[in-house]
DNA sequence: TATCTTAATCGTATATCGACGATATATATT
DNA sequence: AATATATATCGTCGATATACGATTAAGATA
């Protein structure tokens, strides 16, 4: 996830960024979903219960992980996914934090 | 903002990854940051305070516009962004919302 | 009217995304 | 060993994103 001009912000804007197109898709949702109501890991369940071919559930669950937002154990032939929940939490704070310290800056019109 | 399988998720779904993807740039960011602090609007003042061009610039602000997190009102040569509070507020919510959901559904592995 | 300023838009280049079928890999099972 | 199952990866396609220079359009100003 990196921009032709990464360079040029801070890094706390260049984070929440990253979170925020993780999350930035419905997909990525849903599986977030699934994963936290389910209290199995069952992997290809998710392909199940989410209308997208194999392949791509597949790939989102690549950039869930690679965002740091879920894990994956390899148990036997099948994966278990879950959520990383330290980081989902540390996620939601930071975007209630940044959405805080906006609203704090005031209007402007 | 269409994703080829869009009609595949709940509307809930849709309109959380749209907003997570509009926020999902670190100069779009930058440039909410920007106009939450001023108390003018001065649009010209984002080129000079973001390092990016004019053309990206104003490129982000209709990306930001369009997903109905600014407006944008003529004044004369320049045009007047400020951000739409109550649509920021209401994204917050709901960020905030569905990461208290995901939570409470509690833990799988 | 001619010129300057501001910002949107056009055109373009490169990169990434999103989707999927097909294939490969790795583990169970028979 | 042969087969079945689960999932990652490959290859590919079209669409979108990001960035910028150049141009256009609209309003001020000389």
């Amino acid at each position: 996830m990196a921009y032709p001009r990464s360079e040029a912000f801070v890094e706390r804007q260049l984070d929440l960024a990253e979170a925020a197109r993780a999350l930035g898709h419905p997909g990525r949702l849903a599986i977030l979903e699934v994963l936290a109501i389910r209290n199995t890991c069952n992997c290809g369940e998710l392909v199940n219960e989410i209308p997208l071919a194999q392949a791509t559930v597949s790939q989102h669950l690549k950039v869930l992980k690679s965002a740091g937002l879920i894990q994956g154990t390899i148990e036997g032939p099948r994966t278990c996914y879950c959520i990383d929940w330290d980081a989902v939490r540390s996620v939601g704070e930071a975007f209630e934090k940044w959405f805080m310290e906006i609203g704090e800056a005031g209007q402007c019109c």
